[in-house]
RNA sequence: GUGGUCAUAGCUCAAUAGGUAGAGCACCAGGUUGUGAUCCUGGCGGUUGGGGGUUCAAGUCCCCUUGGCCACCCCA
């Protein structure tokens, strides 16, 4: 057994799991890029207030914050998301061209007791725009995260969508909840969370409580004019895009900074603990809360481990590693590989060498675990003739050839 | 955080009623002194997660501990 091993809920990515992860996050690039948003990096360390005010009755702020005292006395904390970190940036910075349109991808921490797609170190990649009320835009930050999802090509992804209403709408329901919950017959722990939070107990996925939940009042009766107004919009600009979604009026989302538009994706194979890919919604108070001008925002955060694990269950998304040109096999000491795959690297092309002076059988089964395209052999003949062997490595790519080292690269040029 | 379950070579797993750990894959080396993917032979490799206990004897029983997984909780 090793002496250290990761953390529990960390866990290391290693080829060829990484290439994934990159070609996810190219992807996610492309489709945000392409509609005009541009990349932030915040620091994983903020101060511990930053993350208070995202609410004080959600798990993630109040029981699962990496939070310490740093040696100067300062009270901060790993970030737990990154929609307060970007608020934070956005007061901090107050760009002044609105909206001011971003996304970012990186690791959150969260010390939870972690489970399959559940770590206490996951990666996000998602998008927050600020300064816009427009129904407009929550439909096109929906429809981004549709694309992304289309481009990876899964299928089974179920956009689930609900409104919180205004937040005096939502602050009435919550009233009403409350009413309504307190003659329930709830689970005890759900009476816990009611004292929390009462839009959590719609969440409880105990059965005690199923029949309490279904009498529940419905936000949708709480709706001002305009907060309706704005749903109804959000629900007609989707259709108009062709877009499927399901009206959930129990869901309410874990944050408590959201208002009006929330929603998540769903993923069809996973198991209902973890299949929540991802979600977001509308959070107009959060960049005023942390101290800037009061500022419409909306956003969305996707689990990258989660997106991965459903790619995975759908069989799309496979193989991404980029196959290697040449393999260059050196029997003749070692130098003649350094100099020819420094060559062809300089040309473009991709090659990996052998080591230690190694037989040249041994050496080719590296070329062929390399999966590189072509073998490229030189041995005492060759040193001594100025020549090398190219060798196509695949089954039915015909026979070696000899030729002039002098040629190789535009020999491997015309044959790609 | 609570509960359940599991933990044996790098990986996937075996090991009858407790008796001093095996296989496949992988890796390495050979198989007519230059050539891989098939095949054959051989080799390397484990103080059975860690600690303690019961026993003449424990991978196999008991306790503790660490970690994975699952459920709850929460959330991505």
């Amino acid at each position: 057994m090793p002496a250290f091993q990761t953390s529990p809920g960390m866990r290391d990515i290693l080829p060829p799991e990484t290439a994934r992860w990159r070609r996810l996050n190219a992807v996610f690039a492309d489709v945000v890029s392409a509609a005009g948003y541009g990349q932030v990096i915040t620091p994983l360390i903020e101060d511990v207030g930053v993350f208070t005010r995202i609410g004080e009755a959600t798990d993630v702020v109040t029981k699962e914050l990496y939070a310490f005292e740093d040696r100067g006395g300062r009270h901060v904390s790993l970030r737990p998301e990154l929609t307060a970190s970007v608020c934070r940036a956005f007061a901090q910075h107050r760009p002044a061209a609105l909206p001011w349109k971003v996304w970012y991808t990186g690791p959150n921490f969260r010390q939870e007791k972690a489970q399959r797609g559940r770590y206490r170190q996951f990666d996000q990649v998602g998008v927050e725009v600020l300064g816009v009320d427009d129904a407009h835009l929550d439909v096109e930050i929906i429809a981004l995260a549709a694309e992304f999802y289309q481009r990876l090509g899964l299928t089974q992804v179920t956009l689930v969508l609900n409104s919180l209403g205004e937040p005096e709408d939502r602050a009435a329901y919550v009233a009403a909840l409350e009413t309504y919950f307190a003659d329930a017959d709830l689970s005890e722990q759900s009476q816990t969370t009611l004292a929390k939070n009462p839009l959590r107990v719609l969440d409880s996925k105990r059965e005690h409580d199923a029949v309490a939940i279904e009498g529940a009042p419905q936000i949708s009766e709480f709706y001002s004019d305009d907060a309706a107004a704005h749903f109804a919009a959000v629900q007609a600009g989707l259709k108009r895009l062709g877009i499927d979604f399901v009206v959930e009026p129990k869901l309410v989302r874990g944050l408590d900074y959201y208002r009006r538009t929330i929603f998540e994706f769903q993923g069809g194979t996973l198991d209902s603990a973890q299949n929540a890919l991802g979600g977001g919604g509308r959070y107009d108070g959060l960049v005023e809360a942390l101290g800037g001008p009061a500022t419409p925002g909306i956003g969305f955060a996707l689990g990258v481990d989660r997106t991965l694990l459903a790619c995975d269950d759908e069989g799309v998304f496979g193989d991404v590693t980029r196959p290697l040109d040449v393999f260059v096999v050196d029997v003749v000491g070692g130098q003649e590989a350094a100099v020819l795959t420094a060559e062809l690297r300089a040309a473009g092309l991709s090659a990996d060498r052998g080591y230690d002076n190694r037989s040249m059988k041994a050496q080719m089964k590296l070329a062929n675990r390399s999966e590189a395209r072509f073998a490229v052999i030189v041995g005492a003949d060759e040193l001594a003739d100025g020549t090398v062997v190219v060798r196509p490595m695949a089954r039915d790519a015909g026979d070696q050839q000899t030729i002039p080292r002098t040629d190789l690269i535009s020999h491997l040029k015309d044959r790609s």
